[in-house]
DNA sequence: CTCCAATTTAGAATTATTCTAATTCCACTT
DNA sequence: AAGTGGAATTAGAATAATTCTAAATTGGAG
């Protein structure tokens, strides 16, 4: 309604602008600076701490952008009704506790094969692959042998 | 309030009945029965075509004891706010089409190795893995061809 | 400066999920 | 055959997540 100042980081030139815009850049470096899984009411309140007029709608719009434009992936899982938003950068995979919930981020390097074998047998033409392990964590799992159930 | 017919399909012999009660094995069945992945509103309404009376509490929670009974898998997308849920069955990946957001199943099985290789680098006790390749469908790559963008 | 299309905003509307209190169910006792 | 106790279900309200709408704002192009 009246502020929604600076630049827009024009890089396209011609209308269509599709660019990435102040809002959007906030939104992507809360999720880059989050050591954690951030759900999009959590990046909406971070944002704000920012940008205090950004709007859910922005937020959302934003998410979708960021998605399509492959700087984020969402991750959604049981562990309540929304989903989590995670900064693409290195590609890696995730690991979820079917105990605590906790969801734990790890690399595994034989994925370029994967993809390749992913690919044939589903007859896409492949972009990215993505893998999630459930299973019980370390803590979990020290739990247990302290107090067996 | 009136009708909680039939069985409970009892196995446990104590009290602690925990088990594949009327409700739950409608809810099962209706997810093994549909080829297509639901969401727990449509689980909802079709179950309701055999159990008028069931709630949408029934339901989440039908869907909670199957997910961590291992008979169904709940996958989250960015494919719209609801999760979606799949039988588990026999083990299999899933390909999501970043163009139309359709979402298949396919097998690879290459699997097992890759739990181990998993289990060992996130340091968690392996129950299951689980594989998303996402890339353009066979049906969006011959558009593609028809009119490329 | 004015126009234009993309984007953002505020907040309402819609959907999805969880919660609550009361009821029903059934394996087991008595 | 009636009684008991705790798990499960129900109806519907409460809460949370996501999408929508109309109006306002933006910044580059003309």
């Amino acid at each position: 309604m009246t502020t929604n100042s600076g630049d827009r980081g024009g890089v396209k030139g011609g209308d269509a602008r599709q660019t990435l815009t102040r809002q959007r850049r906030v939104v992507l470096r809360v999720i880059e600076e989050s050591r954690e899984h951030l759900t999009a009411g959590e990046i909406y309140e971070a944002a704000r701490r920012e940008l205090p007029r950004i709007s859910h709608a922005t937020v959302y719009n934003s998410l979708k952008f960021l998605k399509d434009g492959g700087f984020v992936r969402e991750i959604g899982f049981g562990s309540g009704g929304a989903s989590r938003f995670d900064r693409t950068g290195a590609r890696h995979d995730h690991a979820l506790c079917t105990r605590c919930g906790r969801l734990v981020d790890f690399e595994l390097p034989e994925t370029a094969e994967l993809l390749r074998a992913a690919a044939r047998r589903s007859r896409f033409r492949a972009e990215s692959i993505h893998l999630t392990l459930t299973g019980v964590c370390p803590d979990c799992r020290a739990a247990e042998r302290a107090a067996p159930g």
